[in-house]
DNA sequence: AACCAGGCGCATA
DNA sequence: TATGCGCATGGT
């Protein structure tokens, strides 16, 4: 993606990213540690390095250095993908055409292996506003104070070394011993998953899976948002909706090897366009 | 006061 | 293979 990067004072400024929105890249329910403050920036951490960003038009501020642009923004915002093409490819099918129009911007972050399926361990049978806390107190509780206030996700041999009832603080319920074990057996080497980017999608899935409490959804949303496989579609109650309603016989042909792109646009569109419970 | 929330494990047939 | 139930917790 052609894009210049001029520094200015502290900050560096990347333009254009055209389909880039962080508002709706950052809440739409794929990460869960981002915050924005009354002066309209985002803040988060990302692989134990904090960092605050804003977007004005074209231009999105990133108050870091440029090494750590390379080596921490531009993957885990995945610039060097032509989204441009993505969105084309999409909006051959018409229900998919309205939710970009509605929602063009989200992008499908590379999160920390992780910490993508340790929150979506804790994102069964919850709400979005709960999951966010839970995974708060985890990082608060456990993880490395890097900022004042700010704090890494802990690693897996960190919360390896725990018993469940030590998370009891985090109100997690019955998902605290899905967090240990998913800790343990990645601390151990069981399931490998900086490993599990480079293998076949379904046997990484099947490892994942070797996990309590990692069923198909938790494991294809890991794959997705963790591992970088933007063919997964995960499906969660949402997208069981969009599907019936839209999809009867399946995902258009217009969304081949980028179903995870997809479906976190009719995630979206599902949840707060109303076109559900419109009838 | 029931019902629901970006599911999963387990029992049952 | 396919259902159905319970599950911790908190919000409506």
């Amino acid at each position: 993606m052609e894009m210049e990067i001029t520094e200015a004072g502290e900050d560096l400024l990347v333009r254009p990213v055209r389909e880039l929105n962080l508002d709706r890249t950052l809440d739409c329910g794929q990460a869960f540690r981002w915050r924005k403050d009354g002066e309209g920036i985002w803040h988060g951490v990302v692989r134990g390095v904090p960092v605050s960003l804003a977007q004005e038009e074209q231009i999105t501020f990133f108050h870091t250095s440029k090494e750590e642009f390379k080596r921490i923004w531009y993957p885990y915002f995945d610039l060097g993908r032509d989204y441009s093409a993505v969105s084309a490819r999409l909006c051959e099918d018409p229900v998919l055409a309205r939710a970009v129009r509605e929602y063009r911007g989200i992008r499908i972050l590379r999160q920390e292996p992780w910490e993508a399926l340790c929150s979506f361990i804790i994102s069964q049978n919850n709400n979005i506003p709960r999951i966010k806390g839970i995974i708060e107190r985890l990082c608060g509780s456990f993880g490395e104070e890097i900022a004042p206030g700010w704090f890494s996700f802990p690693s897996p041999e960190r919360l390896a070394g725990l018993e469940p009832e030590e998370l009891s603080g985090l109100r997690a319920g019955f998902r605290a011993r899905y967090i240990i074990d998913a800790a343990r057996k990645t601390a151990a080497g069981l399931v490998s998953l900086e490993k599990l980017a480079d293998r076949p999608t379904e046997e990484a899935r099947e490892e994942l899976m070797t996990i309590t409490g990692v069923g198909a959804k938790v494991a294809d949303c890991t794959l997705l948002y963790g591992l970088g496989k933007l063919e997964v579609c995960p499906m969660d109650v949402w997208m069981k909706r969009v599907v019936g309603a839209f999809y009867p016989e399946g995902l258009p042909a217009c969304t081949r090897g980028i179903q995870g792109i997809a479906q976190q646009y009719l995630f979206h569109y599902a949840r707060t366009s109303g076109v559900l419970n419109a009838g």
